[in-house]
DNA sequence: TGCGCCATTTACGTTTACGTCAATTCTATA
DNA sequence: TATAGAATTGACGTAAACGTAAATGGCGCA
């Protein structure tokens, strides 16, 4: 599953306007090194939460744009939805030091550590309650001779 | 499925009691009963869970919709999907000894349980990475003099 | 020069479990 | 009888995060 002849990509690029040391990635590698697929990074973009330069019309992904992609990641991974990913990125200000979004990030951050752990209590409670009729049914399987299956909560 | 037996509602519109102790409800007194709105219970009936009896064109719960609306809501509780729950519910037969709806069951329990317990560990991940990240969030804003907010995993 | 692969844009589809009208009819009560 | 309150069906909307074509274009290579 190669994709381009490994040594050429690598060391340059005969086309794009790429004269510093740039690594600038195409969507197909970012896509296998983020182990995300082609469409969830055009996806991001037309949500406003990756901005890759173009040459003529291929997206060429910098080292910024990995930076963001991994916070989206991340946040996707403690369950903030995309909006407020976005959200928190957008105040970022590299001239500042960025306290606002500090602020807004823990806020948001405490709100989804609370979900989260209600989640957990339900998930809990949801083991327990189904472990319970588990047992019961296994019960009811292994004297074959109940000849109602009643249910009950 | 035979669901009427005999002594129906004549002209009497006095629901409540018709000749036998059937308590029959009708919609809006089963969504107060069980905390479920009537679109909830219209839906489960479009989808083959729930089967009224209907006077004209009311419908009227009967203690068998009672039960399984019951199992309806205890599936949802532990994470079943509908389908699912229909699927079990559909193998019951009053006169057998249900054991092939016991075992179906039993196997989607198991399977439900283990996705239970994968969600829960994810959930705890999850947990512990936003733990993480919002005391290094804490660090920065208590430190004002970082000058730059760098975001690393 | 044509094949094959990669990329692009646009747009509709998917999943689940309902919510939210809207228009209308039925029922209960004053 | 008039009217408020229930109930009905039908249809469209929602949320999230993409999936899945379809039609098209560019590039390297043999």
């Amino acid at each position: 599953m190669k994709l381009i002849s490994a040594s050429e990509t690598a060391a340059n690029t005969n086309n794009a306007s790429v004269e510093a040391g740039e690594d600038l990635s195409r969507i197909g590698e970012m896509a296998k090194k983020y182990g995300v697929t082609l469409r969830t990074l055009r996806f991001y973009e037309d949500k406003g939460l990756l901005n890759p330069q173009r040459d003529g019309s291929t997206r060429l992904y910098t080292r910024r744009d990995k930076a963001r992609l991994k916070l989206i990641l991340l946040g996707r991974k403690v369950g903030f939805s995309l909006r407020d990913v976005k959200q928190m990125m957008d105040l970022y200000d590299p001239t500042g030091s960025n306290t606002k979004q500090l602020r807004l990030a823990l806020d948001k951050s405490e709100k989804q550590l609370a979900r989260l752990q209600k989640q957990r209590a339900l998930i809990d409670d949801a083991i327990n309650e189904l472990s319970g009729s588990m047992s019961a049914v296994r019960q009811m399987l292994a004297e074959r001779t109940a000849p109602q299956a009643s249910v009950a909560s």
